[in-house]
DNA sequence: GAATTCCAAACTGCATACAATTCTGACAAG
DNA sequence: CTTGTCAGAATTGTATGCAGTTTGGAATTC
């Protein structure tokens, strides 16, 4: 009978992940009627999600010319992964601390039981899933949720840009395992070591390895975006 | 003739003041047609600039309920602390490689400019002021706008907390100033010495000695948001 | 041909209206 | 005294309409 989930909220949904995806290209205009007719739901409701998202960083707003996609830019990437950076090492940090035993164990037992999935698999969105899975779980090891709804508004942004990535990482070590799931190992030692240096080093380099790629995965991002195929 | 602010923008300008300032008690509902009423413009904007606030964590969200004043509670509170370290060592960390020595230069002598309206004001309004300046343009040296962006937004949510804490450091200490201008002496000298384990070290001491304090200033800011006098 | 002006069409900004849901408190039953 | 119920009041959810602004391109000028 109640209804569960407000129009806003379905609508706020479904924009996210077409701006997490590009679905909007960067700095395109959006037309706020036309789109109202996509999502079956009138500007009203429509506009209140769009704003949720300017405040997120998805989108751009200007007054009187209405909402605009983010721009994509290898200096607005690195930025997000810098962001990364210091979130993630410093949730890695409180989780040497705070976090139980039996939580880093089965922070492990999750990278245990995972990685023959991550060894076999090729699908990028499935690889991005499970290492946004690993990250996330981390973050939560650290007991503070700011840091977690920090770094799950980065990783919406980013998600585009680490797909590609992950999709360059396979098809350049073709045979080899494209998630490198040898580093969240030693994240997890770390921890488990209750050695913060050691498990924030970890963290800092796996990220930043991934941050060196930007420009070059923000080049393809823009050719797979403006190319009509594939 | 162009209108340079929307009423959305105004109205959203607004409610972020009376949001951190705690106009609205913690977990108390807000009511739409009031508060329009108050600000002068109708619920269609007035919705869309609380949806903004909601995605900031100023707010929360509550379906068929409406809009909440966010919690207030000590390990909320730390939770924003420990993000500010997060951000704050991550980014004085950048400038250390990054930020030139004209910019450096620049920071150290608007301490240096600061220092007698430092030591002589009593109005923690304007402590408060001076130092979120200053550590506002400490991330602007990381050349990071993400990193300036969630600052700017944790600093909002812990407004209200710090300048608690800046009363009490006042009051407790009088005659000695309140805002201890050498622990930020100390971080612009780490950077300027291009010595990022030092400047790190001294700006997550400097955070985390405040963050101690948070529990008692809650229980304080619960006092003054419940009782009518002072 | 390039730059400028101007107008109609398209679009955004916002108030209002009404439907849907939640809240309040009076009353009844246990 | 507590709990349950229910209708009316209050509040939120969303569609719609219109005023004001921007946009795009035809007409005009240099």
């Amino acid at each position: 009978m109640a209804k569960r989930e407000s129009n806003v909220d379905r609508v706020y949904e479904a924009l996210r992940r077409m701006a997490a995806d590009f679905a909007f290209k960067p700095d395109q205009r959006i037309n706020e009627s036309a789109l109202s007719e996509v999502l079956g739901a009138s500007r009203t409701p429509l506009r209140e999600a769009l704003n949720r998202l300017v405040a997120e960083g998805f989108l751009t707003f200007q007054n009187n010319r209405g909402f605009f996609c983010r721009p994509l830019t290898p200096s607005y990437i690195m930025d997000l992964y810098e962001a990364r950076v210091a979130v993630e090492c410093e949730a890695t940090r409180l989780a040497c601390t705070r976090a139980s035993d039996e939580d880093i164990a089965a922070l492990a037992d999750y990278l245990n039981r995972m990685e023959p999935e991550y060894q076999s698999a090729t699908d990028p969105e499935a690889l991005l899933a499970m290492d946004e899975s690993f990250h996330a779980r981390l973050a939560q090891l650290s007991g503070n949720s700011e840091l977690q709804r920090i770094l799950n508004n980065l990783n919406g942004r980013i998600r585009y840009i680490r797909l590609i990535d992950l999709k360059r990482l396979r098809d350049r070590a073709r045979g080899k395992a494209p998630g490198d799931i040898s580093a969240h190992r030693q994240i997890v030692e770390g921890i488990a070591a209750r050695n913060a240096e050691a498990a924030t080093a970890a963290m800092r380099s796996h990220i930043e390895k991934r941050r060196e790629e930007a420009t070059e995965a923000v080049r393809i991002a823009f050719s797979q975006l403006y190319v009509p195929d594939e």
